[in-house]
DNA sequence: GATATATTGAAACATTCATTTCAAAAAAGA
DNA sequence: TCTTTTTTGAAATGAATGTTTCAATATATC
């Protein structure tokens, strides 16, 4: 039929999803998503719509990529606790590291839209109940398996847990300190052991 | 000697700053700063310096501001661990009320500007150590009277409702349920009770 | 009341913004 | 190879950006 897109989509995401998280959404301009993708302006237009939709693909994209990281927590755990702990520690690498500063992809988005732009408030409260799901889940089976007390339902645990984990993304910007963060993902695992 | 500045100083620097606590740093044009603080172009920048001193100047603002709900809980709480609590329940209100949505400011300007403006990066973690010495302060002076554990040392504590308070304030952003966050908070306190 | 000094108002500044335009280029199916 | 369809390149769009300019205005001190 017709010509094909001659660059690589998910490469192009990525870049721009990293220029994104280092200057947010709004210190993000269309010039530096052309530098970063190497894509020309009018490819960027005709393939994402425009810079908000191109955003858009970007967390969707974040969405699915973390998603594979707990994902792979869970499957790397012994047990539903030791789970939840993997979830934490999975991060610490890349908060140590210089682009922690960078912070949440999620956490950025939600400072910045959750109260300007509606169709992205939506996605956060999507992704939020995702989480809360995943935790939620987790600490069912880790009562079932006496692993969790059930001094709380699942459901407040993992709103506990889910609260604690947003906090650790946010003092990851600043703090470096492993044994200090180390501390801090005990001392909230001790809630719920 | 000369002219005096005609318009209120405080007022105006309250009014920048919900303008930027509304839409963000980048998100906030020098436009939208004239017509919320009624000021002309001039006097702002005659009175302020430029836009991101403007921001700083509001920064330093908040951080007054909010520290007096802090010194405000100390006075109200009948021992450390209350004051603690008074300290999350204090932002109850503004959560729940519908400019919850905007977040905390503090947590905004982290997300948007810690790697991005050296400066801003020191007056956060400046900011944070001050926020981490009246927790400190508090559990320290709780475990001397017994009133909160010494399980763990009074800065690991500090540190680990430091975390939980910044989750706290992202949380409230979506999560508009008293109960559910009055239950965090509770779990939060279980851990240094 | 004259003088010195600072604040204002309104317009202008060059630059950058997100987006559009449209012809040239390319490739799959006929 | 010709046709059809889409992508690509480069330039242009008008609006918005942060900041500057400068004359007019106002006031505390002399």
């Amino acid at each position: 039929m017709a010509r094909l897109e001659e660059f690589n989509r998910e490469h192009a995401v990525r870049q721009a999803m990293n220029v994104f998280w280092e200057k947010g959404y709004n210190g993000t301009s269309m010039q530096d998503l052309v530098d970063a993708t190497g894509l020309n302006r009018s490819s960027i237009y005709n393939s994402f719509g425009s810079k908000k939709e191109l955003y858009q693909t970007t967390l969707e994209f974040y969405q699915k990529e973390s998603g594979g990281l707990f994902h792979k927590a869970l499957l790397n755990a012994k047990d539903p606790l030791g789970a939840i702990r993997l979830v934490f520690e999975s991060f610490l690498p890349q908060i140590i590291s210089e682009e922690g500063d960078r912070g949440c992809y999620a956490m950025n988005c939600k400072s910045e839209l959750a109260n300007q732009e509606e169709d992205i408030r939506k996605w956060l409260i999507a992704n939020q109940e995702n989480t809360l799901d995943i935790f939620n889940g987790l600490i069912k089976e880790g009562q079932e398996q006496g692993i969790i007390n059930s001094k709380e339902d699942s459901r407040t645990y993992a709103y506990f847990i889910f609260n604690a984990f947003q906090g650790f993304r946010m003092t990851g910007i600043l703090v470096k300190d492993r044994k200090v963060l180390q501390r801090i993902i005990n001392n909230t695992l001790e809630v719920i052991s």
